[in-house]
DNA sequence: AATGAATGAGAGTTCATTCAT
DNA sequence: AATGAATGAACTCTCATTCAT
């Protein structure tokens, strides 16, 4: 019957993406239903259709808007004119960290979505839109400056990158997951004294010439 | 259908499980269902309820059994007499990434699965079962004896331990779930080269007397 | 809440059937809709699907169903001791007419449904149970008689069957879809007069030994 | 969208028709969908309706251009100075023929629609503008001439009429729809040389004074 | 004359679950 | 102990259509 609703703005689509995003806070991956979102804005199935070519760009947008804010996060580091390549490593671990933590249902959209990939070829808007990518990539500038000042002589630049998104991800995978079987929960002041030792290390291979060889003469 | 193989033992439940797990690791967390369970093992959907309250229960044992199975994994380690505490925690470590590697589906349903611990208050059958408890107690002791061999010293067990975990688990979590966006797929090989890289740097951590103040020095 | 409704026959599936008939005799074969069928038999939509695979296996039911009955009406004439192969031939145009004319909605269903086949691989009862085939075998024979006592001489079996068979089909399709455009309809009778009167010319063509050439001399 | 190409004629009734068709040769009957067209002719689907009461009205003028077409190919015999009347016949037989296994989706639209005649209460626009009724015409036509000539001595026009369009019709459909269910399916070929082979049979009726009576005598 | 916004109705299908027997 | 029969609630998605503007 085409009741249109007050609605002056065009941003049904917001408001779509908003809903879809509390209701995989409150119940989960599973239950992004197009019903329940339709429902909850007010509006029917129907309708959520003029605004999103399917379920997938739902996620997909979701997916992408959350990586989006991971870039704006990391990108206060940029800004901070932090001296050393080390400390802006392990500073963006920590924002990283904290992004997580702060944004739990994003997070969770981020990376507990099966293969958002497979949408983006809908979606290419070239990869200057991917904020996924961005964010690779400013990880992988920040490790490569680690190594033009003498850190991670042994490791190339993406297994270097690699192991240390690792870190973090993991830990905020289980803070978040709630994996972890101890009692007193890990907490973001545990992660990020965690970063901080974990920089520790890092620093101090600098002054190991060839860490393969040198641990061996120490160790034997 | 009749009634099929009288297994004269009750243990209708172990036949479940059994080939919950075959279709399962047949094709995939998603297509466990009731129905093709039952199909499977020749007895109707509702037989299967006189055995298991609902299928979140029959996953949360799957789930379990995932943790046995890591932890199957992890007594090899155990069992092969390995010299120092730190190797064996880096082998600890490999032997995990191959775990995960080998049973991404059980991998994804020990982490991805929300909340089990929400039918775990219907089966508390105490900690001695739950092997997901049992996993981190060994992983625990291996910090603890790194501990005692004069590595971590300025870092409480439980936090080395979660570090560690967290390098392991962000590892697999992202090669699993395909989210690293460089091209060529980090392999099951990186991560172990990673484990070594971190070994190493542990075990310079270990000739330094109080890591927190060392470092000021040398960087200053 | 599987309130089992005082069904004491399994014959679900007839009924089934029966109203999916009646639906698309009513409503035309855009109708037959699974919903549609549920609420007609009193059942919800799931319950049909314990009694058929899918839409298709109904509709290649029904279809069967009537390639069936085409069978019977078929059979009668076999039974009646006739005596000449062309008579039989005519008796079996006419019963084919007389099936059509009386069983409408069988007809359009059995010839106006969208490739039919496709679903019979599912089904592969063995060509046994397909009456479609069945029935044009039969027809084969009448016409592979007709040629054994001198008829149709200059064609081969499977396209004289081809030929009459297009006569009869193509008078009951345009009958029953309407589609003779001049106001008095024709009806069965006409179509028997038609079937007499192509037996007529069927019948002369016996007696010229090569209708290709001597209809040129005649001509000329 | 904007409002596209100021067609300052208001014959988007055209336009419409002209994409309706072109939608409906490229991709078959069931994808002509309003918004298809609404967007190949770069107006919104509402507009649609300030031309057209509704779908059936569209696929009903469509059904009508099938019929334009075949008077069309028709036509075209007219044209050619045949000599016969019962080679214009036969000739007419091929044609029509050609036009609907050239146009096989036209002509499921022309008769397999359900009940056109349905909108045509609608639109009744004369008989002059239908061209079913003029094909048919010139069917009538061209079998009375035959009459004329000395043929179809003891059937009436119409039903002489009927039932070579009968004949024509019935291979075209079976051939449209596969309902032959012998592995060598009909071609074109076949049909033309079935049509010969019934134009050699209603030759031979012509030099025969009463069909009725002398057959009596020839089988006796 | 044209549209943007919206809908109601519905499509086929699948699932976990229940309950009288 | 086991089942046959059934359901309700979902699912994603598509369509023809309407109406205020």
């Amino acid at each position: 019957m085409g009741r249109p609703k007050t609605n002056e703005r065009e941003d049904i689509r917001s408001l779509v993406l908003e809903k879809a995003k509390a209701l995989f806070l409150k119940e989960g991956y599973a239950s992004i239903t197009i019903r329940k979102i339709a429902r909850a804005i007010g509006y029917t199935p129907a309708t959520i259709y003029l605004y999103f070519q399917s379920k997938a760009e739902i996620l997909y947008e979701l997916h992408n808007e959350g990586f989006r804010l991971l870039y704006e996060y990391k990108m206060k580091i940029g800004e901070a004119g932090t001296s050393g390549a080390m400390e802006r490593l392990r500073n963006g671990g920590k924002v990283y960290i904290d992004f997580a933590l702060e944004n739990p249902d994003y997070y969770e959209l981020m990376f507990n979505m099966p293969e958002p990939r497979n949408f983006m070829n809908m979606h290419r808007k070239g990869a200057a839109e991917d904020y996924a990518m961005r964010s690779y990539e400013f990880l992988r500038q920040s490790v490569q400056r680690c190594k033009d000042e003498g850190y991670f002589k042994d490791v190339d630049v993406d297994t270097a990158a690699f192991t240390f998104w690792s870190v973090v991800h993991g830990m905020v995978a289980l803070i978040i997951r709630k994996r972890v079987p101890y009692p007193q929960a890990p907490t973001r002041q545990l992660a990020h004294e965690a970063i901080e030792f974990f920089g520790r290390l890092m620093t101090m291979e600098r002054f190991v010439s060839d860490t393969r060889n040198s641990l061996k003469v120490i160790e034997g």
